[in-house]
RNA sequence: GCUCCGGUAGCUCAGUGGAUAGAGCAACAGCCUUCUAAGCUGUGGGUCGAAGGUUCGAUUCCUUCCCGGAGUACCA
């Protein structure tokens, strides 16, 4: 938002000494004495001119015309960074920018007229979302609203598969479960079968419902624990998303793609184009050919099912088929290898796969007091998503699961979750946000007018300036995370946000001083409130009004 | 073995090829007759895993190695 008063200035002095399209970044200088914004630019440009940094950061200089009401000074230094002074007037006018945005301030147009299609969570129906699942529907969800924050139109999609071994799995551990309460206690568990409680309770429900007549294990009776088992799932998932605001808007299913004959088509072609070939009875498919740090694989066993490399080819292709112009997919660590090949297929069919965005998350480990929380599906112990945000609340979840980087493996700590108190970093941004509210009740109870007017330029403690210059970096810190993808950049940065208000609200009183600088003040406060507001919203967690 | 992700303060982690590497927690010292102390201010704390290389400049890029994790099926 500063950029703007002072971008053209250096575009047009740079001009001047012969330079038309200069690669011109500003940065923030982490040091107060390096002034609100530097760049670079003289010394990218050394090698191309052949002279020293600081000759060309001189010369630059000297064909800048800069406007002192903005710019107090600009100076050079160190290796040759040209370092910009900002007069308080360049923040009093981006205050006035970011107030006129409104509530849509942080909102930005990169990608504007652009679709994209976001999957995540995608569990299948075999049991309820752990701890995994919620660091994938909660990195999702952000990515998600970071997209929409560009611009784009977004679709959240959910990609499941009620059919095939997995599901068969569940089913026969739920007839097993079933025999058992019909007292046939011999009846062998299955060995690799699901283990949790609510396998029992789904088979209850069975038991409940049918009574004895489903005794006779036969493929209808298998089908139907199954379907029992499916719906009890689904049910469980799309509650939990739902406690942590998680909505979606297409479920993709992976069985139409075989019902449809998608896969056969795709078969048909793979066979055409020569990307595939039979040995030892099965189908394989040439990914050495496509690229060759790449094996061969096979995409239809021997005996006849495919694997899932083929549905997972047939499903990105529908996206592609589909127009978006962003695809983006949540995965799991686990599930690293088989990107390369659906990449390498896409690829194969035609398709521009520099469109595909896959973000990868590593894995999260719980800690309570001090010990790991060990997770086994097998003897069904995991820690369900369920369970912890029941703890901790949604939003302390969310917050957990985004305020690292997602290729970080992540240490989720209980006793900090837990903690009401200012251990638990996502209660120091809501307090801004309560703070705030907490004031604005004030005024209204006391009827203090609140003009719509200000005057900006009474704002002039270091406290206040460096309070709107932290809000001013909000709108390219949204476009930052929406590009890389990353809502652990919002979190960081809404820390940074918390912490100059916090500031200010410490050095400069509002009620009680004198009633044009109280305005201002009060306008201030408002602006924080908004940032606060929205990004909290970004990451989907809520913005409490009192605490 | 091979592929991918980590390794930064006591702990958990930020860090866009830049300047004196940061934050939170923990430790220590202060700050409430006034807008929520779930807050503010200050102090101490570092071989950025190791060694080479590229560069005017490397925590950042490249190579090799060490440590931790994940993946390496006619499982998903």
């Amino acid at each position: 938002m500063m950029h703007r008063y002072i971008e053209s200035a250096f575009k047009q002095a740079l001009q001047d000494i012969g330079i038309a399209s200069p690669n011109l970044n500003f940065e923030r200088p982490k040091i107060a004495e390096h002034g609100h914004l530097s760049t670079n630019i003289a010394m990218t440009l050394a090698k191309e001119l052949r002279k020293k940094p600081i000759d060309i950061a001189q010369d630059i200089l000297s064909h800048l015309s800069v406007n002192t009401s903005i710019i107090e000074k600009v100076d050079i230094a160190g290796a040759g960074f040209i370092n910009i002074h900002l007069q308080p007037h360049a923040f009093h006018l981006a205050m006035r920018d970011m107030i006129a945005s409104g509530a849509m301030y942080g909102k930005s147009t990169i990608g504007s007229g652009k679709t994209a299609n976001i999957e995540y969570v995608s569990a299948n129906p075999t049991g309820k979302l752990h701890l995994g699942h919620g660091r994938n529907a909660a990195i999702g969800d952000t990515a998600a609203n970071l997209l929409e924050w560009a611009g784009y139109k977004v679709t959240r999609e959910y990609y499941f598969n009620n059919a095939g071994n997995q599901m068969n799995m569940l089913a026969k551990s739920i007839f097993a479960r079933y025999q058992h309460i019909l007292g046939n206690a011999e009846y062998p568990f299955p060995e690799d079968g699901y283990h949790g409680d609510y396998i029992i309770e789904i088979a209850q429900q069975a038991f409940e419902k049918y009574g004895n007549a489903l005794s006779e294990e036969t493929t209808s009776s298998l089908e139907t624990v199954k379907k029992m088992g499916e719906e009890w799932c689904f049910s469980s998932i799309m509650n939990t998303l739902k406690n942590m605001n998680i909505h979606q808007d297409s479920f993709f299913n992976e069985d139409s793609l075989f019902t449809d004959g998608t896969i056969q088509h795709l078969l048909n072609e793979l066979k055409e184009k020569n990307l595939s070939y039979e040995k030892d009875g099965a189908t394989w498919m040439k990914f050495s050919e496509i690229d060759e740090s790449l094996t061969d694989r096979v995409i239809v066993k021997s005996t006849g099912e495919p694997t899932y490399r083929l549905p997972d080819i047939a499903y990105h292709r529908t996206k592609f088929e589909r127009n978006y112009d962003l695809i983006v997919d949540i995965f799991g660590a686990d599930h690293i290898a088989t990107i390369p090949d659906v990449k390498a297929g896409l690829k194969a069919l035609g398709y521009d796969i520099s469109k595909l965005s896959v973000l990868i998350y590593q894995f999260v480990t719980l800690w309570d007091n001090g010990e790991q929380v060990k997770m086994s599906k097998r003897s069904g112990k995991s820690y369900t998503l369920d369970e912890l945000i029941e703890e901790v609340g949604a939003d302390v979840v969310r917050f957990f699961f985004l305020m690292r980087g997602a290729q970080t493996q992540l240490e989720f700590d209980l006793q900090i979750a837990r903690e009401q108190n200012d251990k638990n970093p996502v209660y120091y941004l809501q307090y801004v946000h309560a703070r705030i509210c907490s004031l604005l009740r004030q005024i209204e109870e006391q009827q203090i007018h609140i003009q719509e007017s200000y005057d900006a330029s009474l704002l002039i403690h270091s406290s206040e300036l460096q309070l709107l210059f932290t809000l001013s970096r909000f709108e390219e810190v949204t476009i930052r995370a929406a590009q890389n993808l990353e809502p652990q950049i919002i979190s960081e940065y809404l820390r940074e946000v918390a912490s100059a208000f916090h500031s200010f609200y410490h050095d400069c009183r509002v009620l009680g001083t004198e009633s044009e600088l109280m305005n201002a003040r009060v306008h201030l406060a408002m602006l924080t409130k908004t940032v606060i507001h929205n990004g909290l919203t970004i990451l989907g967690i809520s913005s409490p009004t009192s605490m």
